[in-house]
DNA sequence: TTATCTAGTAACTATCATAGTTACGTAATA
DNA sequence: TATTACGTAACTATGATAGTTACTAGATAA
């Protein structure tokens, strides 16, 4: 039925390329809007409807950066979410990696590589998308939150 | 029902990340094979195999590179598939843009920014993802078919 | 001419990631 | 004690992708 079955050479995969993903850019909107009222508190219901979502998914993303140390959250009256600490002291390396994502995935049914050249192509291929990776967060690492929304 | 209908200020996305994609694997996996020998004609049923998957998915995939005059395809008995250039002359930047992928996703339905500071969030946020995907180019560029499979 | 082989492609299905949604538990406070 | 807000499980809807079937178009061997 499927081909793959027929072969034990299981294929490996890398992937560039983009998500259809915008907790990034939620993340990114927030922190911005917070950078420039780091007094304020904010509800998930606030951040969802100025971000034209829904509080669940806020407290999702959210969650992540919480888990980082980049933002509290309180529960109960006057509750919400806050900055952890100044904004000039958050990258947006920062809050990629915490949304823990990954540019490269090399994946992990990587299993037999029969000829050695796709031991050779893997290996190769795996050191470039370390390389990019790297530069990636370079990148990110040099922006911090304030500076994207001066 | 859905919040985002109550909001006009339509949300901006970026994406980095990756998407669940083995078109850039397979690609690199059936170059990297051709330039080891580069006078075979492949059927796409071959390459499948090897691959293991599908022959219309690879024809689907390699369609992309012979858009980009990477590959030749011919019909008929001794068709099939071949180098349409020297591996050495075909780096890794060539497949991924054949491959008409884009690191960056700065979502079209950027409608209005209402407030100033989303304005400036989504110019400076697309300039840095234009930084990243220039320097992932540049690396791309770096490294010829033939060199990863060496 | 005809059979065979191969690419090209449309159309459908299965799977999976994501976002959206509802519902409810937990904690804090007025 | 009522209210507020987070935390989270569970479900649904949507969309991207890969896999699959089936067909057409073109090229060659017999």
């Amino acid at each position: 039925m499927q081909l793959h079955l027929l072969h034990e050479d299981d294929f490996f995969k890398w992937d560039i390329i983009l998500k259809k993903n915008s907790r990034l850019s939620l993340a990114l909107h927030t922190l911005a809007h917070m950078a420039n009222a780091p007094d304020k508190i904010r509800t998930s219901a606030d951040i969802a409807e100025h971000a034209g979502t829904n509080p669940v998914v806020v407290r999702r993303v959210l969650g992540h950066l919480r888990l980082a140390g980049l933002l509290v959250s309180e529960k109960g009256h006057a509750g919400g979410w806050r900055l952890a600490r100044s904004p000039d002291k958050i990258t947006l390396a920062d809050v990629y990696l915490a949304l823990d994502e990954s540019l490269i995935s090399s994946s992990d049914e990587v299993k037999s590589h029969n000829c050695s050249l796709e031991r050779a192509l893997h290996n190769r291929v795996a050191d470039i998308m370390s390389d990019i990776e790297e530069s990636l967060l370079d990148r990110l690492k040099a922006t911090t939150i304030v500076e994207i929304c001066e």
